[in-house]
DNA sequence: AACAACAATTTTAGGCTTGAAGCATTTCGC
DNA sequence: GCGAAATGCTTCAAGCCTAAAATTGTTGTT
């Protein structure tokens, strides 16, 4: 039994290094580069990521999204699109309108200019996320892609069980 | 010449949709994994994630840091480290004095009490961690690990270069 | 119709974050 | 030593974000 003291787990604090520093280097590269997408969206296009990440999500669809399909599609709290739609309406890249036939729902859409923006800045945006991935090769992009589909996978397991 | 609509770049409108993917998952599974921390620091600790960021940075080290270590090492504005000090102070779980060497410079510390509280903070989100990341093998960690390592210095060489 | 349950949204209080402007202190060049 | 530049920190205005409470509207039951 060599490998005993390596592979079998002894009862507490096993070492979970790895995984913390794992999730650190997850952490640090993402900020980098949504801090880096921020400050390319300000000093271009004077608009912020959330706005950006909320017309992204309307551009998609034809016939506008109500405010808590935007929630949701955006994992983000119902009073913070509140804002951010109001924000956009209020800058005319978005039209808001009551449902005719629940008069609770909001129905949001992209206005022909804001459209029209959005597309400009989405292009954009593709070039600089390709140019920040540039070093990577096809096969890293894909074994990246499956790895953080596994571990979306895992972490969704993880806090369903909540344990 | 058979590969070459393939192989050949296009003059413009290449295909980033593989990077931009990427992106977007990228996003979601630290936003994902980033959001449930939080919860669970609030739920059993009462304490935001940056506080306990702020905490590590200074359980690391025996002496103090500056407020200006402190923003560098959490890549974050000067003036956010003020609030987050000040608040941490009040709570009792920091230690402010002014430098005698230098009079613009403040040394902060983590309180006795501060100490021990983050040490038990910090086995707790550990094991959080390691249940996130259950489902991955330790190669797969590792494979994060090398690739997350190489897409960070592609990012770094992209912002820099201001491409 | 009345009433309870539910659903969509807004409001509120508190905290985080940034970039820019401002203040105090130190250091550098002469 | 003196003024200018640099450094460390704080303040400020604006925006983002959340959870929880409040508001408004709909629906199902009796």
């Amino acid at each position: 039994m060599i490998l005993d003291s390596e592979t079998k787990a002894t009862e507490h604090s096993e070492d979970h290094g790895d995984e913390l520093r794992l999730w650190l280097r997850l952490l640090t590269c993402t900020n980098l580069i949504e801090g880096e997408v921020r400050r390319r969206l300000r000093e271009r296009f004077d608009v912020t990521l959330p706005r950006f990440d909320l017309m992204a999500q309307l551009d998609k669809v034809p016939d506008g999204m109500t405010l808590s399909d935007i929630s949701k599609r955006m994992m983000v709290s119902n009073g913070n699109v509140t804002g951010l739609v109001e924000r956009l309406v209020e800058s005319g890249h978005l039209d808001r309108r009551t449902s005719e036939t629940d008069r609770r729902v909001q129905v949001i859409r992209l206005t022909r200019t804001g459209r029209a923006e959005f597309r400009k800045m989405a292009a954009e945006h593709e070039l600089w996320i390709a140019s920040i991935f540039a070093d990577l090769s096809a096969k890293d992009v894909q074994d990246l892609m499956r790895l953080l589909g596994k571990t979306k996978v895992s972490a969704r397991n993880a806090t369903q069980r909540k344990a």
